[in-house]
DNA sequence: TTCAAAAATACAATCGATTGTATTTTTATT
DNA sequence: AATAAAAATACAATCGATTGTATTTTTGAA
């Protein structure tokens, strides 16, 4: 392709009126005569005229876009996160680049790097299972540069975190367990330098201690929680004795474990009843259906960027970070029923 | 924020070297003496030093990046093919700037403009539902702008295409229903503004010619293929005489679908039996397992954006257009097992 | 040591849009 | 009609990096 790309001094040349006009006209500035402003909007339009963001930006120092990084965005947490962060993006006039890590710290890296080379106005993200070093993002951070992390926070140093109460949710999802009769449960954890699984367990630990149960090392198994994480679990929790519940900190290691026992001719969930994480959607369709826990992603979404762009107004104002907690719900279905 | 962004001029400030010369050091030019350079280098990095790529790519009016533009990034077919291009594009040293259209014709527009408009070198696309009118793209991609189809492609006029051979796939799956016994075989067909949906169709109903089987339009139930609709179908289905095998044009309806009628007392594969189309990771673990057409996604993606590479490169060559057709392959599960 | 060739560096224009300031034109008031 | 105020437009610098050309410095051969 030449280089044929029409300019706004193009349009002046047409029109013999200066750049400067025929850009504020583009803008809609009430410096331009409602006269000329038609003229150059007509011409604009003849022309095939597009504004080349790239100059504009520059010049302005201001993008209007914010980065969004993620693990995956094939995981429906994930795109239902994104799908509420850019409902609020839209509303307020801003554009979004979503990008994805594969869980690799390099790419996580590398996309932070870009991003910030673009001159995003802020970076939404959800850092990689292997990130346990934050230097990379917490440089751009105490520049004052507007970063917030959800779902898997960063505690390292000050920083606003949008996350759901996982304690909470591994209490909630172990108690269930518990009252419905289940007495050596083994817990799926995945990688501990995410504070997201160790929240998880700590909520399993708490349940497990609030009713008497002693806790045992042994019934965590931990991984990084893929579909084949699951079958390896499930092989293992087959040599523990008289195992009756599984907490599984992901949907996804669960489903693959259900899979994997109902061969072996293991019922769920009359000899094992299993709750997972996240409510994919596949958890309420697969037999039997998956206890989970509801996670509120769309909101986690709409939070997140809500807060990110009050950080980027305000500047001049050392924003104050803060940790918002949103709650997550236990959805009871057939494989932790009686 | 403060804009406190460290510049080639700062760096050119502190060592008393021209700025020329910074920017040849940082882009490891030849015409730098490497004791300068690396001057340059370690003061670059002590600044914190990190290049503006809006100037960069304005002044050398090449951006590196390419736009995609795909319905839903939750679709695993969608996230796939992202895979395959975010490959290629690696290797060939490009960023991707990933966009979800929702289905939405409207923002589909938007979203065409505002990557044009930040002058990414290319775009590759598969359209929304709503797409019938093709002015949006095809206005750039007649000035010359490298844009692509794939899976969705559009025949309006003269473009590159990407896709599966719909009609054998359709052919296929449905011959595999006949063969299996099936007489009575319902079809729900998308919208027909999409070839694709067309073109399965234009498979079924090749598939019960060749079969000698007569064709009638009350057999095909057409719709968005989304959940929803597939529960409409079903009921729609219930009404009609005798049918024994479905072909639906996606997974996620003939699923919900399949869902209903077991709730119904309808035996999967016995009463009716199922082939989907995508091979969604789902359809391998429901019950019945669903029997699908498999796409090669991620192949897909490579193919589209080897060629969008191609005709980024060859940017003074009329590029030829051109349609990849990639073969699908029927996947038999339990759904339409005897 | 001298000087031409080669290497290294500096100068200055440029990409396209924006914006503060200056100038011209229009409007309205007396 | 004169003139101050207001409106419309033009001028010119700028954002940060790149790059063709010019200049200076270094190198090495005679």
């Amino acid at each position: 392709m030449k280089n044929n790309n029409v300019t706004i001094h193009d349009i002046s040349k047409a029109l013999g009126i200066d750049s400067s006009t025929v850009s504020r006209a583009l803008n809609n500035s009430d410096r331009v005569s409602k006269k000329t402003k038609e003229k150059i909007v007509n011409k604009a339009a003849e022309l095939g005229y597009q504004r080349n963001s790239l100059a504009s930006k520059l010049r302005t120092n201001r993008t209007n876009t914010i980065g969004v990084i993620v693990p995956r965005i094939s995981k429906h947490f994930f795109s239902s996160v994104i799908a509420g962060i850019e409902e609020t993006a839209f509303q307020a006039g801003f554009d979004v680049i979503i990008c994805q890590s594969l869980e690799s710290i390099d790419r996580e890296k590398k996309l932070v790097e870009t991003l910030y080379s673009n001159r995003v106005d802020g970076i939404l993200i959800s850092i990689s299972m292997e990130t346990s070093n934050f230097d990379h993002l917490t440089n751009y951070k105490n520049k004052g540069f507007p970063l917030i992390f959800f779902d898997r926070p960063c505690n390292v140093s000050e920083n606003t975190n949008v996350i759901i109460d996982d304690v909470k949710a591994g209490f909630d999802a172990t108690a269930h367990l518990i009252e419905r009769g289940c007495k050596n449960i083994v817990h799926f954890s995945g990688p501990q330098n995410l504070e997201l699984y160790r929240n998880r367990k700590k909520g399993y630990t708490k349940a497990l201690n609030t009713y008497g149960i002693a806790f045992s090392e042994h019934l965590v198994i931990e991984s990084q929680l893929m579909q084949q994480d699951g079958i390896l679990a499930a092989k293992q929790l087959l040599k523990l004795p008289k195992v009756d519940g599984v907490f599984s900190a992901n949907d996804t290691a669960a489903i693959s474990a259900i899979q994997y026992l109902k061969t072996k001719g293991v019922h769920i969930p009359k000899d094992i009843a299993f709750v997972g994480f996240s409510n994919e959607p596949i958890s309420a369709i697969i037999e039997p259906s998956l206890s989970t826990i509801n996670q509120p992603d769309f909101e986690m979404g709409k939070v997140a960027s809500t807060l990110l762009f009050e950080q980027i107004k305000n500047k001049t104002d050392a924003s104050e970070n803060q940790t918002k907690i949103l709650m997550p719900s236990l959805i009871i279905r057939n494989s932790s029923k009686f």
